[in-house]
DNA sequence: AACGATATAGTCATATCGGACTATTCATCA
DNA sequence: TGATGAATAGTCCGATATGACTATATCGTT
């Protein structure tokens, strides 16, 4: 993604670096920011390297063994900045991969499904405990607790969410279950004069597809 | 990812499909829920089938041409259960790749900074209000319902959090700008006896990088 | 003197994903 | 009758990501 390569050439904008600390820094310290792997970042690099947005020196510091280090070049510098602009307006499109479990989560058994989902929240709370102590050791006002910070608001309604979800599904016990996704836009270019109810898609093609539990 | 594969045998649980229903009922019911593409939908199902998860015949429906339906089969089903119930209950660690950008940000002049972000919330308004007409389509109680909520309330967060930031932004001329990453986590092994202080990490090893204006 | 940990730098095979392209049959309408 | 479009089913190539593996030099400890 266009976002590792921002991250990179912002690191090595601010200080030039050797691969192997680019990814302890990485890894320790911005792990909640990015999941960069080591591999991932050599290649990167790499290919920075080839398209001038960096350069490589060669140092030594003691008397360690040599080690390759990355500095930016002007072209990357500009590179950083166009990229740097796209991506602080562009607004994410996210998709959480857990709505599918909750999609279907009405085929198992009401308290399984509420039991499930309490371990979830447990999950994302002890997520929360930890992101909540990372945030402390930052200093106020550093663009890195507003991004931690911005974590912990989504942590925050996930886990909100979660309890409110968990709690409304009591006294459920075994629900009529039949659901019904209705076409919110209806896709057919084909005379569908049907501007009307979006629910009465009485057309000819069932597009609605009924959700029933097992 | 796995979710892929959940999506896949809960809607052909659900009812026998072909693919290109299947791939036309994910962009035009689920688009929120899931961005599964078309080829990737076709592989999966091939490699369903060759883990006889799925079984497939050919019918035809009026003189259309021959169609390829895809059916749950009894090990398909044990599958999916097993897979719903790990991800229901499984706390996606989930990384914001526009946090990087934020990360970043206070090397853009403040007002600009200001700009984009109030672009992203734009970006983010008019998300949310696609998402709400969505969600007001669906049968309360249903989990597609859910599902979307969950989103909304996701983007409900964002859209107060980048208010609220770009808020706090104004005011902001040229402030001092150095900002440092504190190792919240000391990874030396090697004896860190500094349990106290996270901020005091006056090691041989500066593990403090600065983070200053351009 | 030997050994294990650590700092550093990779490589490679494999898997996944998705944009773009192709192919076939039928329906419809000029 | 010929063209166009849409329903249906793929395929293929290139990009990307990553787990696991390798290699070497130095340092600290026993």
């Amino acid at each position: 993604m266009d976002a590792n390569e921002v991250l990179l050439l912002g690191l090595l904008g601010q200080e030039e670096m050797h691969g192997y600390k680019l990814h302890e820094f990485l890894e320790h310290e911005l792990n909640f920011v990015s999941d960069l792997k080591r591999p991932t970042a050599y290649r990167l690099l790499e290919q920075l390297l080839h398209r001038q947005l960096v350069e490589r020196a060669t140092e030594r510091e003691g008397r360690r063994p040599e080690r390759m280090v990355y500095r930016l070049t002007a072209a990357g510098q500009a590179r950083f900045e166009t990229l740097l602009r796209e991506q602080l307006a562009d607004a994410e499109r996210v998709i959480h991969a857990g709505n599918v479990a909750l999609l279907f989560s009405d085929r198992l058994p009401p308290d399984e499904r509420r039991r499930l989902l309490a371990r979830r929240r447990d999950g994302v709370a002890a997520q929360r405990e930890v992101l909540l102590s990372i945030v402390e050791a930052h200093a106020p006002g550093s663009t890195v607790r507003l991004a931690l910070q911005h974590d912990l608001a989504h942590l925050d309604v996930e886990l909100g969410w979660l309890t409110r979800t968990i709690e409304g599904l009591k006294g459920e016990c075994s629900t009529s279950g039949v659901i019904t996704l209705v076409a919110h836009d209806p896709p057919r270019r084909t005379s569908s004069p049907g501007a009307g109810s979006a629910i009465a898609s009485g057309g000819s093609k069932a597009n609605a597809v009924h959700f029933s539990r097992v």
